[in-house]
DNA sequence: GGAGGTTGTCGAAACGTTTCGCACAACCTA
DNA sequence: TAGGTTGTGCGAAACGTTTCGACAACCTCC
């Protein structure tokens, strides 16, 4: 590779003089400057990451740390990682994907120490996180995806849970429907802590509430054979209900399964609205369930974003949140008659 | 973040002999080294990759190339890049998602000349692949997850398409079925030259033929729809069809759905095999497919170890190929009575 | 007892940048 | 004409490593 000296040596000048017309950094007489960067195009020069970060304590890389959780990586987590990649590049960031071991903070600590990256982004974010703790307290800057349960301090981009549940709620209660329930994430999949679960479930009670409609939960099926058995109970002990959320796909595909062990219909029998599942997935059942489709590739996008606005300038910490969207399916419609 | 010098003065020794101590680049008295690591421990020193990288020209960083396809990242794709990072992280390496633009060879050469990366992973290879081709002239290292139509000169992970299309044959031939049909993945989403597409096609025929079965392809739905369409007209043209492997999960719901039209029901009127698709989406349908789940963890694994050892040492190119899994679910069963 | 080898350590150079103080010429102003 | 002000470019130092030749001290063997 060609190296800055190889510049300044065609174009007969410093190597100083050839780092401020390139960067800019200082005016350089126009003459010159179209020199300089005449010969580093017939050179193909491209300056070193390396020298550069070591130079000026900046590399842009960031890294992405990933947890992996023993069911796998769903889709949407895949997402944050493109969607923060893309949106990193854009802004001529580089992202690093960091595995994360049994000992996160250990892992923290090794990866700062390298110098390799300029800030880090947390997805996976716990209610109560000691990787925050810890970054905040060796002062690397970071974001999360996700937020901790006093996240007002931190910049973060998560699922405006709210909005969610209303856009949610709306929808079931507009087809007519009167009494819903909503069936969250198994605990064995997610401990309790696991942000989104605990939120939305709240959201849902709340918004539910407010819309004057009749609301159960409590029910947490992780599998297909638990999603039929949760709704079964679910009718036995509220038969009013006609419209159900459920947040685990699986679940899903075991209450399709009851729906017709019963002799019912989706969605004549039984609005049924996914949350938190993408469209893809969504379109997978049949009928193809209405869903409430997180907004990952955003959120990745986002949350890069705001890390490298820290890195560049400060501020106050900021948080955005993003409602999910409806995409209407087959399993929506108006509640079945007699109820 | 503390730096050799400082080890240095705190131990009373030369920089250049903690390098050596600290890295056994050559023998340094025990007592001595002894004394610097104790230095370095107290210190909580960690090398600056940078000026490492500098100085050495290695970085220990990989770049996994991953498109950006209009339909969006699949599992699949993910387990790649976190069994690629896990493995580069368990070899002391570091992994740069990097996302490819319009012009994927421009991208490559930017990227290279930034003298970040020591090599480069490539996913979702093409048959012909100007990437390869562009890499192999600029004398950048690199491996493939999957293969171009001449791979034998470059080190690739894939999958074994031979093997799985006999695992596949053989499991339905075992149940007694006697006429399979295949319907590979849409040309819409993937252009012919996508290597499994075309692969997995001719492996089925061979696999079939090999064992003295019917056989039926030329399908290619990318839908629910062209699913149902599909099978209706399988059964149209081959009545005598009782076992179907479908590549694309969608398609798969629309036989499901054209099964239930029907009035047939899974497994008892038809065997479904779902091929190339996570145990995870299977999981979803009703019944649950059976599926032949490609190693792609596995081959992200496969993939950054090649590349590694190729960074390390040559030799010959290396290939590894590996079987999907056949996960048995409840969509198999001896054909249906009377065909 | 000196030639030759071995062992352990040091200092300096190099990797490719950025940054900063300084030199120098040209030009303006009083 | 002396003194100040711009505009432009140069050279050297620094970032934190690795590498390599030099060299002192000690051991070994004739």
């Amino acid at each position: 590779m060609s190296s800055l000296r190889d510049v300044a040596e065609r174009a007969q000048v410093a190597v100083s003089t050839v780092s401020a017309a390139l960067n800019g950094t200082r005016p350089v007489a126009a003459a010159t400057k179209r020199r300089i960067e005449q010969a580093a195009a017939e050179l193909g020069y491209r300056p070193n990451l390396l020298a550069r970060g070591l130079q000026s304590k900046r590399t842009r890389i960031l890294a992405l740390l990933f947890p992996t959780p023993a069911g796998g990586f769903g889709h949407t987590e895949m997402l944050f990682a493109t969607g923060a990649a893309e949106a990193a590049k854009e802004l001529g960031y580089h992202l690093l994907l960091s595995p994360e071991s049994a000992d996160p903070v250990d892992e923290l600590r090794h990866l700062t120490g390298l110098g390799l990256v300029d800030g880090v982004l947390l997805m996976e974010v716990r209610l109560d996180d000691e990787r925050t703790e810890f970054l905040s307290a060796a002062g690397v800057p970071f974001a999360m995806i996700g937020r901790t349960r006093e996240p007002d301090a931190i910049d973060h981009a998560d699922i405006d849970f709210a909005a969610t549940a209303r856009d949610a709620v709306a929808h079931v209660a507009g087809l007519g429907h009167r009494e819903l329930a909503f069936f969250n994430l198994s605990p064995g999949r997610y401990a309790e802590s696991y942000g989104p679960a605990a939120r939305m479930a709240g959201e849902f009670a709340t918004a539910a509430r407010e819309a004057g409609l009749g609301y159960a939960d409590g029910f947490r099926p992780g599998s297909a054979e638990e999603g039929r058995q949760a709704f079964e109970r679910l009718m036995a002990e509220r038969p009013g209900v006609t419209a159900l959320a459920v947040a685990d796909d699986h679940a899903a595909a075991g209450v399709l399964a009851g729906v017709a062990a019963r002799g019912w219909r989706v969605p004549e029998d039984l609005t049924l609205v996914l949350v938190l599942s993408s469209a893809r997935a969504a379109a997978m059942f049949h009928p193809s369930l209405t869903t409430l489709e997180p907004p990952s590739a955003e959120l990745g996008r986002l949350g890069a974003r705001m890390l490298i606005d820290r890195l560049q300038g400060d501020g106050p910490p900021r948080q955005r949140l993003v409602p999910c969207r409806l995409v209407p399916g087959g399993s929506s419609g108006p509640p079945r008659a007699g109820s």
